[in-house]
DNA sequence: GGGAAAGCAAGAGCACTGCTCTCTTATTTG
DNA sequence: CAAATAAGAGAGCAGTGCTCTTGCTTTCCC
């Protein structure tokens, strides 16, 4: 998309990366909190005021690292999303596609914890979000809707009857986010997104230490029981 | 408990509570990262130094106020509890009292957005919980199952068939956390309470920005549905 | 091609942090 | 009352994000 023009841009966008790698290997070896500018500088060799014609601020060095890792699990969820089954259409590869999607992004947030406490994480006070961040933030759930849309168009999706004060805002999302489901899996799919994500952060954080065994078969039948809630049955 | 008994004691303990409020204070204002021990030394009139001689270290101050955080966050669950309908004892005065300890915990969360974040958010690199938090962190918990336990021994509670490979795993988790609960509720309760966090991370933590509106209507639908997946049907 | 403009690296420096150490003072205990 | 103990005060260390000034190199434009 950008052609580079001359030896001080290549230059530029090279360190620039060199710059985001060496942050991103910092990141997922002691986290966020952790990741300074000045070891990332003296680790490249170069002095920390240097960095700053790179990156204006250390929220910036950050921003560039969640666009990264929100990229990151979408690539994942979209992968899993393209090997899954299309086998005949039915219900259950429907269910087995969502299924494997929930897998492959709690598998990534595993292989990543600090990549992903970053994005799902407690947000860094004083920080919001830039516009962005909203784009790859949304290819996840952009997945899970893809996989509706197939299941409907195969004609086995069985939408949820949405909340009777809740008609308005699914349609609203509906529209904006899934143009051409049916009513009821707007709101549908918001609660399972995010109670997609209470699975995963409990798991990741702790919360299931000296609770929780069987992690790996809790989630497959939480994810499935999921499925059903969006209108995918077996 | 313990009785205070020289004036020097009566003093430390004063002081102790002292620099937990102010940290308490500066944590609401400003967030677990920002919160510096000079700071509360200095809004106390004290040296930072003489602040070591009451919490060894900045991580000891933040579990001190974790423990009170998740404290709070559990009792705000018990007394909507015990305010909730003990009426007929029939079905929905069950879900109503779930519902209404869900929405508690999720009020607290909003008006305590980093203690919330202290004790659901990402955990600070390097630190493990230490023992001594994981009786209050059970407080929610212990909340819903009450609900569960009452509406059993009230004949109304349905319990969700477990899957068969979690068997086992849900017949441990009711053994150990919920004895006397029909077999099912382990695991179910369990994905319950985990996708309850999720929801009200998702909220709190803007991942809702820009996507929903109607907040309150779709979090009392979602754990509307979190009571029935647990066996509380209308 | 040569001069002006812009980009970049380096270093010093500011205000802040967690934490340690020593020294002095006040309190408790034998 | 004397010894032991606890507390406060201050200096200091190593680290942080970030700014500013000083040279140097590359690019742009006439």
């Amino acid at each position: 998309m950008t052609t580079i023009r001359g030896a001080r841009e290549r230059a530029r966008a090279e360190v620039t990366a060199a710059i985001k790698d060496e942050a991103r290997r910092r990141l997922a070896k002691e986290g966020a909190v952790k990741l300074s500018l000045r070891a990332v500088a003296r680790e490249l060799g170069m002095v920390s005021s240097a960095l700053y014609r790179y990156f204006p601020s250390r929220d910036d060095l950050l921003t560039a690292l969640i666009i990264d890792a929100f990229d990151a699990v979408g690539e994942a969820a979209e992968s899993a999303l393209a090997e899954g089954p299309s086998g005949d259409g039915g219900a259950a590869d429907h269910v087995a596609r969502w299924v494997a999607i929930c897998a492959r992004v709690r598998a990534w947030a595993l292989a990543h914890p600090h990549e992903y406490a970053l994005i799902h994480g407690s947000p860094v006070p004083d920080y919001t979000a830039p516009m962005s961040t909203t784009g790859p933030a949304a290819r996840v759930a952009l997945s899970l809707i893809s996989v509706l849309r197939d299941a409907h168009e195969d004609g086995v999706l069985i939408p949820p009857a949405p909340a009777a004060n809740l008609r308005e805002e699914d349609r609203r999302l509906v529209d904006e986010f899934a143009p051409g489901l049916p009513p009821g899996t707007g709101v549908a799919i918001v609660a399972a997104w995010a109670q997609l994500y209470g699975l995963i952060s409990f798991e990741l954080f702790g919360q299931f230490n000296r609770v929780v065994e069987a992690r790996d078969g809790l989630f497959a039948h939480a994810t499935t029981h999921l499925a059903h809630d969006v209108g995918l049955s077996t």
